[in-house]
DNA sequence: CCTTGACCTAAAGTAAGGTTGAGGTATTAG
DNA sequence: CTAATACCTCAACCTTACTTTAGGTCAAGG
Protein backbone atom coordinates (compact mmCIF):
# COMPACT_ATOMS: atom_id res chain seq x y z
CA UNK A 1 0.00 0.00 0.00
CA UNK A 2 3.17 2.49 -0.54
CA UNK A 3 2.42 5.43 -2.07
CA UNK A 4 5.27 4.48 -4.41
CA UNK A 5 5.87 2.04 -6.77
CA UNK A 6 8.52 -0.40 -8.21
CA UNK A 7 9.72 -0.34 -11.72
CA UNK A 8 8.18 -3.66 -12.36
CA UNK A 9 4.79 -2.60 -11.23
CA UNK A 10 4.74 0.64 -13.75
CA UNK A 11 6.10 -1.78 -16.43
CA UNK A 12 2.78 -3.95 -15.81
CA UNK A 13 0.27 -1.25 -15.73
CA UNK A 14 1.42 0.89 -19.08
CA UNK A 15 2.16 -2.15 -20.98
CA UNK A 16 5.74 -0.72 -21.17
CA UNK A 17 9.20 -3.02 -20.92
CA UNK A 18 10.97 -2.35 -17.91
CA UNK A 19 14.06 -1.57 -20.63
CA UNK A 20 12.26 1.31 -22.30
CA UNK A 21 10.77 3.02 -19.09
CA UNK A 22 14.58 3.19 -17.90
CA UNK A 23 15.46 4.26 -21.09
CA UNK A 24 12.68 7.14 -21.04
CA UNK A 25 13.98 8.51 -17.69
CA UNK A 26 17.53 8.70 -19.79
CA UNK A 27 15.39 10.68 -22.05
CA UNK A 28 13.76 12.82 -19.44
CA UNK A 29 10.51 11.66 -20.00
CA UNK A 30 10.00 10.73 -15.97
CA UNK A 31 12.03 11.02 -12.79
CA UNK A 32 11.51 8.52 -10.38
CA UNK A 33 12.76 8.92 -6.68
CA UNK A 34 14.79 6.19 -5.49
CA UNK A 35 14.55 4.16 -2.28
CA UNK A 36 17.24 3.35 0.30
CA UNK A 37 18.75 0.33 -1.54
CA UNK A 38 18.50 2.48 -5.01
CA UNK A 39 16.05 0.68 -6.52
CA UNK A 40 13.29 3.28 -8.86
CA UNK A 41 9.92 4.58 -7.22
CA UNK A 42 7.89 6.43 -8.79
CA UNK A 43 4.31 8.17 -8.14
CA UNK A 44 0.85 6.44 -9.57
CA UNK A 45 0.56 9.79 -11.46
CA UNK A 46 3.67 8.51 -13.88
CA UNK A 47 1.80 5.70 -14.81
CA UNK A 48 -0.66 8.00 -17.00
CA UNK A 49 2.53 10.21 -17.59
CA UNK A 50 4.30 6.81 -19.36
CA UNK A 51 1.02 5.72 -20.81
CA UNK A 52 1.25 9.51 -22.90
CA UNK A 53 4.16 8.63 -24.11
CA UNK A 54 3.28 5.52 -25.50
CA UNK A 55 0.47 6.97 -27.32
CA UNK A 56 2.24 9.95 -27.97
CA UNK A 57 4.37 7.45 -29.52
CA UNK A 58 2.03 5.53 -31.23
CA UNK A 59 0.94 8.90 -33.02
CA UNK A 60 4.20 9.54 -35.08
CA UNK A 61 5.61 11.82 -32.01
CA UNK A 62 9.41 11.84 -31.29
CA UNK A 63 10.93 11.94 -27.76
CA UNK A 64 11.72 15.24 -28.56
CA UNK A 65 8.27 16.52 -29.19
CA UNK A 66 6.71 14.22 -26.32
CA UNK A 67 9.77 15.71 -24.01
CA UNK A 68 8.41 19.56 -25.20
CA UNK A 69 5.12 18.46 -23.99
CA UNK A 70 5.61 17.06 -20.88
CA UNK A 71 8.00 19.85 -19.86
CA UNK A 72 4.78 21.59 -18.86
CA UNK A 73 3.55 19.16 -16.08
CA UNK A 74 5.03 19.10 -12.75
CA UNK A 75 7.60 16.21 -11.93
CA UNK A 76 7.58 15.60 -8.14
CA UNK A 77 3.85 16.63 -7.50
CA UNK A 78 0.65 14.83 -9.12
CA UNK A 79 -0.18 16.59 -12.09
CA UNK A 80 -4.20 17.62 -11.70
CA UNK A 81 -6.43 17.61 -14.29
CA UNK A 82 -5.93 20.97 -15.26
CA UNK A 83 -2.05 20.44 -16.08
CA UNK A 84 -3.46 17.28 -18.60
CA UNK A 85 -6.35 19.35 -20.11
CA UNK A 86 -3.88 21.58 -21.23
CA UNK A 87 -1.28 19.12 -22.53
CA UNK A 88 -3.85 17.59 -24.64
CA UNK A 89 -5.08 20.56 -26.09
CA UNK A 90 -1.96 20.96 -27.33
CA UNK A 91 -1.40 17.78 -28.62
CA UNK A 92 -4.31 17.58 -29.92
CA UNK A 93 -3.47 20.97 -32.26
CA UNK A 94 -0.21 18.90 -33.61
CA UNK A 95 -3.03 15.57 -34.22
CA UNK A 96 -5.23 18.19 -36.23
CA UNK A 97 -2.44 19.40 -38.43
CA UNK A 98 -1.03 15.82 -38.98
CA UNK A 99 -4.30 14.72 -40.13
CA UNK A 100 -4.93 17.81 -42.21
CA UNK A 101 -1.58 17.73 -44.35
CA UNK A 102 -2.23 14.11 -44.72
CA UNK A 103 -5.60 15.15 -46.16
CA UNK A 104 -3.99 17.30 -48.16
CA UNK A 105 -1.56 14.64 -49.52
CA UNK A 106 -4.16 12.52 -50.47
CA UNK A 107 -5.79 15.28 -52.99
CA UNK A 108 -2.91 16.14 -54.33
CA UNK A 109 -2.06 12.23 -55.26
CA UNK A 110 -5.72 11.69 -56.20
CA UNK A 111 -4.58 14.60 -59.22
CA UNK A 112 -1.32 14.08 -59.79
CA UNK A 113 -0.45 10.60 -59.64
CA UNK A 114 -3.87 9.27 -60.02
CA UNK A 115 -4.41 10.66 -63.12
CA UNK A 116 -1.09 9.66 -64.39
CA UNK A 117 0.25 13.15 -65.07
CA UNK A 118 2.64 13.60 -62.10
CA UNK A 119 4.97 16.01 -64.37
CA UNK A 120 7.61 17.19 -62.71
CA UNK A 121 8.23 20.72 -63.03
CA UNK A 122 4.40 21.78 -61.93
CA UNK A 123 3.80 19.10 -59.08
CA UNK A 124 2.72 20.29 -55.26
CA UNK A 125 3.78 16.39 -54.60
CA UNK A 126 7.19 16.93 -55.19
CA UNK A 127 7.37 20.03 -53.25
CA UNK A 128 5.18 19.81 -50.03
CA UNK A 129 4.45 22.45 -47.92
CA UNK A 130 7.07 21.58 -45.84
CA UNK A 131 11.06 20.91 -46.35
CA UNK A 132 11.20 18.21 -43.51
CA UNK A 133 13.57 15.82 -45.91
CA UNK A 134 16.29 18.54 -46.53
CA UNK A 135 17.51 18.37 -42.58
CA UNK A 136 20.77 16.45 -42.90
CA UNK A 137 21.63 12.67 -41.66
CA UNK A 138 19.66 9.66 -40.56
CA UNK A 139 16.15 8.98 -41.09
CA UNK A 140 14.40 11.65 -42.30
CA UNK A 141 11.46 12.79 -40.55
CA UNK A 142 8.18 11.61 -40.50
CA UNK A 143 5.28 13.32 -41.10
CA UNK A 144 5.86 17.51 -40.42
CA UNK A 145 8.21 18.85 -38.73
CA UNK A 146 9.25 19.97 -35.10
CA UNK A 147 10.54 23.22 -35.37
CA UNK B 1 19.44 13.77 -76.04
CA UNK B 2 20.41 9.93 -74.89
CA UNK B 3 17.42 7.66 -73.49
CA UNK B 4 19.45 6.83 -70.65
CA UNK B 5 20.51 9.28 -67.68
CA UNK B 6 22.92 9.39 -65.38
CA UNK B 7 22.54 9.69 -61.37
CA UNK B 8 23.53 13.23 -60.70
CA UNK B 9 20.76 13.83 -63.45
CA UNK B 10 18.34 11.80 -61.53
CA UNK B 11 19.20 13.43 -57.85
CA UNK B 12 18.94 17.53 -59.27
CA UNK B 13 15.64 16.00 -61.03
CA UNK B 14 14.31 14.18 -57.71
CA UNK B 15 15.38 16.41 -55.07
CA UNK B 16 17.01 12.75 -53.44
CA UNK B 17 20.61 12.97 -52.71
CA UNK B 18 23.20 10.88 -54.55
CA UNK B 19 23.80 8.41 -51.90
CA UNK B 20 19.73 8.41 -51.12
CA UNK B 21 19.50 6.77 -54.98
CA UNK B 22 22.42 4.77 -54.22
CA UNK B 23 20.98 3.35 -51.40
CA UNK B 24 17.43 2.63 -52.68
CA UNK B 25 18.82 0.67 -55.41
CA UNK B 26 20.40 -1.59 -52.48
CA UNK B 27 17.06 -1.94 -51.49
CA UNK B 28 15.71 -2.79 -54.71
CA UNK B 29 13.40 0.46 -55.54
CA UNK B 30 14.97 0.65 -58.42
CA UNK B 31 17.17 -1.31 -60.93
CA UNK B 32 19.27 1.45 -63.15
CA UNK B 33 21.44 -0.45 -66.33
CA UNK B 34 24.89 0.34 -66.67
CA UNK B 35 27.14 1.73 -69.64
CA UNK B 36 30.62 0.59 -70.77
CA UNK B 37 32.07 1.91 -68.33
CA UNK B 38 30.16 0.48 -65.04
CA UNK B 39 27.90 3.68 -64.38
CA UNK B 40 24.54 3.79 -63.34
CA UNK B 41 22.40 4.76 -66.34
CA UNK B 42 18.65 5.12 -65.07
CA UNK B 43 15.64 5.55 -67.53
CA UNK B 44 13.50 9.11 -67.37
CA UNK B 45 10.71 6.92 -65.80
CA UNK B 46 12.73 6.05 -62.36
CA UNK B 47 12.63 10.01 -61.94
CA UNK B 48 9.16 9.35 -61.58
CA UNK B 49 9.21 6.02 -59.65
CA UNK B 50 12.17 7.54 -57.24
CA UNK B 51 9.83 10.65 -56.84
CA UNK B 52 7.06 8.08 -55.84
CA UNK B 53 9.74 7.00 -53.07
CA UNK B 54 10.18 10.53 -51.81
CA UNK B 55 6.58 10.84 -51.54
CA UNK B 56 5.56 7.97 -49.98
CA UNK B 57 8.42 8.47 -47.87
CA UNK B 58 7.30 11.48 -46.64
CA UNK B 59 4.03 10.66 -45.54
CA UNK B 60 5.84 7.70 -43.48
CA UNK B 61 5.57 4.38 -44.94
CA UNK B 62 8.63 2.20 -44.65
CA UNK B 63 11.31 0.90 -47.49
CA UNK B 64 9.05 -2.42 -47.07
CA UNK B 65 6.05 -1.29 -47.65
CA UNK B 66 7.05 1.18 -50.77
CA UNK B 67 9.01 -1.79 -51.99
CA UNK B 68 5.67 -4.10 -52.09
CA UNK B 69 3.66 -0.73 -53.70
CA UNK B 70 6.48 -0.89 -56.29
CA UNK B 71 6.71 -4.38 -56.87
CA UNK B 72 3.96 -4.63 -59.68
CA UNK B 73 5.96 -2.03 -62.05
CA UNK B 74 7.53 -3.46 -64.59
CA UNK B 75 11.58 -2.80 -64.07
CA UNK B 76 13.04 -2.25 -67.80
CA UNK B 77 10.04 -1.24 -69.32
CA UNK B 78 8.54 2.27 -69.21
CA UNK B 79 5.24 2.06 -66.63
CA UNK B 80 2.47 3.29 -68.68
CA UNK B 81 -0.30 5.30 -66.92
CA UNK B 82 -2.36 2.51 -65.64
CA UNK B 83 0.44 0.89 -63.81
CA UNK B 84 0.89 4.12 -61.94
CA UNK B 85 -2.97 4.43 -61.41
CA UNK B 86 -3.06 0.86 -60.10
CA UNK B 87 -0.35 1.95 -57.82
CA UNK B 88 -2.06 5.12 -56.85
CA UNK B 89 -5.54 3.17 -55.61
CA UNK B 90 -3.36 0.64 -53.43
CA UNK B 91 -1.42 3.62 -52.03
CA UNK B 92 -4.60 5.44 -51.46
CA UNK B 93 -6.27 2.68 -49.52
CA UNK B 94 -2.60 3.00 -47.25
CA UNK B 95 -3.60 6.72 -46.76
CA UNK B 96 -7.02 6.52 -45.77
CA UNK B 97 -6.96 3.73 -43.33
CA UNK B 98 -3.63 5.87 -41.45
CA UNK B 99 -6.04 8.78 -42.00
CA UNK B 100 -8.66 7.19 -40.17
CA UNK B 101 -6.63 5.71 -37.95
CA UNK B 102 -5.39 8.98 -36.63
CA UNK B 103 -9.34 10.61 -36.59
CA UNK B 104 -10.41 7.36 -33.88
CA UNK B 105 -7.41 8.30 -32.11
CA UNK B 106 -8.33 12.12 -31.57
CA UNK B 107 -11.55 11.36 -30.75
CA UNK B 108 -10.15 8.92 -27.84
CA UNK B 109 -8.36 11.58 -26.97
CA UNK B 110 -10.84 13.86 -26.52
CA UNK B 111 -12.69 11.57 -24.89
CA UNK B 112 -10.11 10.16 -22.77
CA UNK B 113 -6.73 12.60 -22.09
CA UNK B 114 -9.19 15.96 -22.61
CA UNK B 115 -11.35 14.84 -19.64
CA UNK B 116 -9.07 13.61 -17.31
CA UNK B 117 -10.36 10.53 -16.52
CA UNK B 118 -6.84 8.74 -18.07
CA UNK B 119 -8.94 5.33 -16.31
CA UNK B 120 -6.26 2.85 -17.08
CA UNK B 121 -8.49 -0.38 -17.09
CA UNK B 122 -10.82 0.66 -19.47
CA UNK B 123 -9.46 3.53 -21.52
CA UNK B 124 -9.17 2.39 -24.86
CA UNK B 125 -6.55 4.77 -26.04
CA UNK B 126 -3.96 1.94 -23.91
CA UNK B 127 -4.88 -0.83 -26.20
CA UNK B 128 -5.74 1.01 -29.77
CA UNK B 129 -6.48 -1.66 -32.54
CA UNK B 130 -3.46 -2.86 -33.24
CA UNK B 131 -0.59 -3.99 -31.32
CA UNK B 132 2.26 -2.53 -33.71
CA UNK B 133 4.38 -1.95 -30.43
CA UNK B 134 4.74 -5.11 -28.97
CA UNK B 135 6.93 -6.44 -31.90
CA UNK B 136 10.33 -6.56 -30.42
CA UNK B 137 13.50 -5.04 -31.14
CA UNK B 138 13.73 -1.53 -33.04
CA UNK B 139 12.08 1.49 -33.31
CA UNK B 140 8.22 1.28 -32.80
CA UNK B 141 6.21 1.00 -35.83
CA UNK B 142 4.74 3.98 -37.03
CA UNK B 143 1.38 4.87 -37.77
CA UNK B 144 -0.32 1.26 -38.55
CA UNK B 145 1.37 -2.07 -39.37
CA UNK B 146 2.33 -2.79 -42.43
CA UNK B 147 1.78 -6.81 -42.40
C1' DC C 1 48.07 14.12 -72.60
C1' DC C 2 46.40 15.94 -68.59
C1' DT C 3 43.35 17.70 -65.44
C1' DT C 4 38.87 18.28 -63.50
C1' DG C 5 34.51 16.79 -62.27
C1' DA C 6 31.30 13.13 -62.10
C1' DC C 7 31.07 8.37 -60.84
C1' DC C 8 32.37 3.84 -58.69
C1' DT C 9 32.64 0.40 -54.40
C1' DA C 10 33.00 -0.95 -49.71
C1' DA C 11 33.06 -0.03 -45.10
C1' DA C 12 32.16 2.74 -41.32
C1' DG C 13 29.42 6.32 -39.05
C1' DT C 14 24.97 8.61 -37.56
C1' DA C 15 20.42 9.25 -35.35
C1' DA C 16 16.21 7.48 -33.07
C1' DG C 17 14.35 4.29 -30.20
C1' DG C 18 15.04 0.90 -27.89
C1' DT C 19 16.75 -4.46 -26.38
C1' DT C 20 20.16 -7.72 -24.58
C1' DG C 21 23.72 -9.38 -21.69
C1' DA C 22 27.04 -9.52 -18.01
C1' DG C 23 27.98 -9.02 -13.46
C1' DG C 24 26.35 -7.44 -9.11
C1' DT C 25 22.88 -5.74 -5.25
C1' DA C 26 17.97 -5.56 -2.92
C1' DT C 27 13.95 -7.37 -1.34
C1' DT C 28 10.92 -10.76 -0.04
C1' DA C 29 8.95 -15.44 0.81
C1' DG C 30 9.68 -19.54 3.24
C1' DC D 1 18.87 -17.33 7.20
C1' DT D 2 18.70 -18.41 2.66
C1' DA D 3 16.98 -18.90 -1.95
C1' DA D 4 14.46 -16.87 -5.48
C1' DT D 5 13.02 -12.88 -7.57
C1' DA D 6 13.40 -8.18 -8.72
C1' DC D 7 16.33 -4.46 -9.54
C1' DC D 8 20.74 -2.01 -10.54
C1' DT D 9 24.48 -0.16 -14.04
C1' DC D 10 27.04 -0.04 -18.13
C1' DA D 11 28.26 -1.38 -22.50
C1' DA D 12 27.18 -3.54 -26.71
C1' DC D 13 23.94 -4.59 -30.11
C1' DC D 14 19.69 -4.00 -33.28
C1' DT D 15 16.71 -1.79 -37.03
C1' DT D 16 15.67 1.86 -40.34
C1' DA D 17 17.25 5.06 -43.34
C1' DC D 18 20.69 7.10 -44.92
C1' DT D 19 25.56 9.93 -45.10
C1' DT D 20 30.48 10.09 -45.00
C1' DT D 21 34.98 8.70 -46.04
C1' DA D 22 38.68 6.49 -48.41
C1' DG D 23 40.63 5.08 -52.34
C1' DG D 24 40.12 4.52 -57.02
C1' DT D 25 37.87 4.99 -62.20
C1' DC D 26 35.46 7.39 -66.22
C1' DA D 27 34.47 11.09 -69.40
C1' DA D 28 35.01 15.56 -71.42
C1' DG D 29 37.51 19.95 -72.24
C1' DG D 30 41.85 22.38 -73.28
Amino acid sequence: MSERISIGQVAERTGLSISAIRFYETQGLVHPARNAGGQRRYLRSDIRRLSFVLIAQQLGFSMKDIHECLASLPDERTPTKADWAKISRGFRRELDARIAMMQRMRERLDGCIGCGCLSLKNCTLYNPEDRAWRRGAGPRYLLGDPD
